[in-house]
DNA sequence: GTCTATATGGTGATAGAC
DNA sequence: GTCTATCACCATATAGAC
């Protein structure tokens, strides 16, 4: 589990409409163009609601962008301690991850565009605390996929790769999907499902033994 | 070769200066939090300049993007004609594609963050028609690889695999690198070399026969 | 807790000297 | 072709009613 967690958000007071709505503006028009007043637009609301929760539109945008990491471990985590060899349980995890970036798109889209934003400039101490907050939750996401390919090295299932390597070209493969995945509107669940077999079948086949 | 050229720009006449200073300013603060005086102030000159050349912010990010896209295709392309099978020219594909990556960090960097950039909000026709362009540009260049992938396919030196699928997990593997990699101080061509064929050996390893 | 105002500042963009 | 000076706008953020 997340050691940084939010301490009272999206606990039902209303909160958690307000990031859902941001989420999907922010993937549609990016950080920079998605206003305040869209997001309220959006909400059926005016920004008063929204400054209420939080004190600034980078706030909010940590704040999807936190959700959207903690759902990639709530998906993650449960299938890491499977049984099976390094190898499977590899597997188990990159579909995992695949199903959420796609059953999530909203928030995974912030995330990967939380990515680029380095040093964003004129942020406060306060952000500054929050971003690196954030670089160390993504930099643990990582850690799960380097413990396990790891141990699949060890176990003989995975090659003898360069394991931080690896795991950045798989991760990365994956995470593309929130540039080009769109569900077709008539999608079900087996599709996603298909579609997160194929991509990560060429990933597993890339380093198992 | 790209046929929707830039007519006169990098043409030497101090323009090329502007479009290598945007594109370090794009890639370390993002495409919101750089304004035009930080470029220009980079630049050691003043925002007049930069508008003599460019007609807004938009169309400045819009032309690195252009120039990071023209570049992948001056690495990429030379290499797609070689002697040997398809699975020979894939991999000497992508291996130019992650040193141009590396290469061109700054103005690819504008590249990835340029796939984030769907509908950006009040963007004059002009642009959006500037937008659609680039969107072609990157189609066109994943096409490349998906031709060599069916090449592959067809001569059976790559398994029967979804060709589309394949290709953008590919890319995305490769594309990600402008999210992790800086490159060390001391770092030699040798040193991205060994790092691209990494990265491309596992790639290449899920998919051939 | 959400609204309606409003202030404030920064930044994109322009005009005109040189 | 580059500068200085300035405009004009708009989005962030705040204050205070309800």
């Amino acid at each position: 589990m997340i050691e940084n967690r939010r301490q009272v958000r999206t606990d039902g007071t209303g909160n958690a409409d307000i990031l859902e709505t941001a989420a999907q503006c922010f993937m549609e028009q990016g950080f920079s163009a998605t206003s305040i007043d869209d997001v309220a637009r959006r909400l059926g609301a005016t920004k008063g609601r929204i400054y209420h929760y939080y004190s600034s539109k980078t706030d909010l945008f940590f704040d999807v962008h936190r959700e959207g990491l903690e759902r990639l471990f709530q998906a993650v985590e449960p299938v890491m301690g499977i049984e099976g060899s390094g190898v499977v349980r590899l597997r188990a995890m990159l579909t995992a991850h695949a199903m959420a970036m796609m059953t999530n798109a909203a928030f995974e889209a912030v995330v990967v565009q939380g990515v680029h934003m380095h040093r964003m400039a004129a942020t406060t101490p306060d952000q500054r605390r929050t971003l690196d907050d954030l670089i160390a939750i993504r930099r643990r996401f990582e850690g799960l996929f380097k413990q396990v390919l790891q141990e699949g090295v060890d176990d003989g299932s995975i090659r003898n790769i360069d394991i931080s390597i690896s795991a950045k070209a798989m991760l990365g493969a994956i995470n593309w999907l929130s540039v080009w995945y769109r569900p077709a509107s008539d999608e079900t669940e087996m599709d996603r499902q298909m579609l997160a077999e194929r991509i990560v079948t060429t990933q597993i086949d890339g380093v198992r033994s």
